[in-house]
DNA sequence: CTAAACAGGACCATTTTGGTCTTGATTATG
DNA sequence: CATAATCAAGACCAAAATGGTCCTGTTTAG
């Protein structure tokens, strides 16, 4: 299956919405309204991209969360690596935790690095804002109507899902 | 982390062993004398490798399993479907079962096709072959008692995490 | 006919993941 | 200075996925 966490969906929904008022600083309690996810979930995901380096924090009050590069210089891979951990399709490539007591690898540990070199770069060459494309879904919403209906698809979706 | 499953691992080292044997029928008590693993384990992994089209299977007595292709003619992503099913990043990519109720997808399922057909086709750029190059590990190694007594380094570490 | 071997599930234990909660530290504001 | 809002950090539990085993067929060589 090769999937993704679900928490790195929600650090994407978390970043496209901190994406759209760049230089402010959002509350865990903003970021909530607007994704659709949870307080303690908001909180969760925004700990792990500040301890990678996407986010800055500012705390007490009126604190927050706020971006630091723009949404065109964050790769997909930062944001996977931040929630999950180093990528490692195997305890065979470099790097892991978790050595490889279990696998195949040593004595094919030279191509699992490649594999794995393989996949990274395929994750670098897609940035944040290549993901939120599209991403007026967050917009205020002057003009009223276009595609998303009432409830914004993805928070919805994932509201429903909570 | 973007792992693959265990049983990934225990495929190619199946599929390794067989690849020594090319044109042999192997009993899943051969392959699992050969890599290690259990043999319900063996049987598990080669099933699926059959359903996918890898393996042909013989029935009964003196039956077993054997090799369809050339080792070079195998891509990981063969066999990584093959166990695990279809790729899929995420709920949002084509062929997925599981929707993506979940998911911030639909809207963004363009550039999820994308990303998943990069890592799709970093898989399809390696070959079995590639992955057991220097395997002679399976070898009959005739200058002495192969394999399984003195556990090679997969398959010892194998068994010895069962 | 019998024994060896695969077929196809069901089944359970363990691990991982997702989500919540609690306690404590920090800071703007009145 | 007191208060309320906010992040920090980690413990904790429930649900899902994974890995491994077993059982009951069916097939086939001898």
């Amino acid at each position: 299956m090769l999937r993704l966490n679900r928490l790195t969906d929600y650090a994407i929904l978390v970043l496209g919405a901190l994406a759209h008022r760049h230089g402010d600083v959002m509350s865990t309690a903003q970021l909530a309204a607007l994704t659709g996810l949870n307080q303690p979930t908001v909180a969760k995901v925004a700990k792990r991209l500040q301890s990678a380096g996407l986010l800055e924090t500012r705390r007490g009050a009126t604190g927050g969360y706020q971006l630091l590069d723009r949404p065109e210089d964050i790769s997909l891979v930062h944001i996977v690596e931040a929630v999950e951990g180093p990528i490692a399709v195997n305890g065979c490539v470099d790097g892991t935790q978790d050595p490889c007591a279990v696998s195949n690898c040593c004595f094919m540990s030279n191509h699992w690095n490649k594999v794995n070199g393989a996949l990274r770069s395929a994750l670098q060459a897609v940035s944040l804002a290549d993901l939120i494309d599209p991403a007026d879904l967050f917009a205020p919403r002057d003009t009223e109507t276009h595609s998303l209906s009432s409830p914004q698809l993805a928070s919805g979706q994932l509201a429903s899902a909570n």
